[in-house]
DNA sequence: CGCATTTGACCCGCGC
DNA sequence: GCGCGGGTCAAATGCG
């Protein structure tokens, strides 16, 4: 499992409320570079395309100093750090704090390396079903693991954020299906579990309140969409973005939900498109929480080059 | 009726 | 090897 490697981020992961985008009853907590007056975001899309993009490129567009990308602690492949681990329930809670590094960061992300892609999970969760099942009876279909020891866990680039928020479950444009809930250790409030209903879409999330401070949801996202959005969101991306910022790009590939402005995981920056790309896609953090709530366009032009917020004629 | 959610059981990896 | 905890499945249930 890899959760632990999750409480690394979370223990990283500190409230920073100076610097949080009140969007309404939901807020999302930004990250702020070093220099307050230009706090970095990053959407979700873009986060979860992290691994195609460039980071040196997208320090230069978005102005993100060192000392911003070094709360993102790396959650897959990279060296687990050696931080104590606090209690398995400390989401985001008050002992961040002494973990913390740097006092500006409020969010932490975290995603695994790039070209974990597929297989990760699913050599777990596309246990053949059926066909094999004559052996064992019903459940038998969940036992035929197969997987070896070589081919292990390949893993999704996954995506951690929190969000200040009254509701779970966070409109992001794309439909979800739950499939499971589970409780979590040392925290009274459960896990959901969501996966994308698109067919074909494995893209997975992960929901759960932190219960230290039970207003912030931490949300895990997990695989890449291979579709655009459903766009039946009323508030989506559709009425603040031309379309083709909502759709994913050919080239930078499948959308993310245009959920948040995110951190960068400045770990799973390497290689191919550069932050041009990335922001061709969704960017679009905040309307849907408030679809009258327009996003302080001036504070996208700081962090997003002019071209990207070009809107229809 | 179809789809989404709930929920208990199961699987699996990991630490001891 | 065993127990624990996280993650997933799938039948049952609920809802529009």
């Amino acid at each position: 499992m890899s959760d632990h490697e999750f409480r690394d981020f979370y223990d990283h992961a500190t409230v920073h409320n100076d610097h949080q985008q009140s969007v309404g009853e939901t807020d999302i907590y930004r990250v702020s570079s070093s220099s307050a007056d230009h706090p970095s975001y990053m959407s979700f899309t873009d986060c979860l395309h992290s691994n195609f993009v460039d980071y040196g490129s997208l320090e230069k567009a978005f102005g993100l100093s060192p000392s911003s990308s070094e709360m993102f602690s790396s959650v897959e492949g990279s060296n687990q750090t050696t931080k104590q681990k606090v209690g398995e329930g400390d989401l985001g809670g008050n002992n961040t704090s002494e973990l913390m590094t740097t006092p500006n960061s409020s969010i932490s992300s975290s995603s695994s390396d790039a070209g974990c892609e597929e297989d990760s999970d699913k050599s777990k969760k596309e246990r053949q079903p059926k066909e094999s099942s004559e052996d064992g009876g019903e459940r038998s279909k969940k036992g035929n693991k197969a997987k070896k020891k070589g081919e292990t866990k390949q893993k999704e680039p996954r995506f951690a954020f929190m969000t200040k928020s009254e509701v779970d479950h966070l409109e992001d444009g794309y439909r979800w299906r739950k499939y499971g809930q589970k409780a979590v250790k040392n925290s009274p409030y459960p896990r959901s579990y969501y996966r994308c209903t698109t067919q074909k879409c494995k893209v997975k999330k992960r929901v759960e309140r932190s219960f230290q401070d039970p207003s912030v949801v931490i949300t895990t996202y997990e695989g890449q969409h291979n579709h655009p959005p459903p766009t039946t969101l009323r508030g989506s991306a559709a009425g603040l973005f031309p379309p083709s910022m909502l759709t994913p790009s050919p080239l930078a590939g499948p959308g993310f939900p245009q959920e948040l402005f995110m951190p960068m995981p400045h770990h799973h920056m390497n290689n191919q498109a550069g932050a041009g790309s990335m922001f061709a896609e969704n960017f679009n953090p905040f309307q849907q929480y408030h679809h009258h709530q327009v996003p302080d366009y001036g504070l996208l032009q700081d962090m997003v080059p002019s071209r990207f917020l070009k809107q229809e004629p």
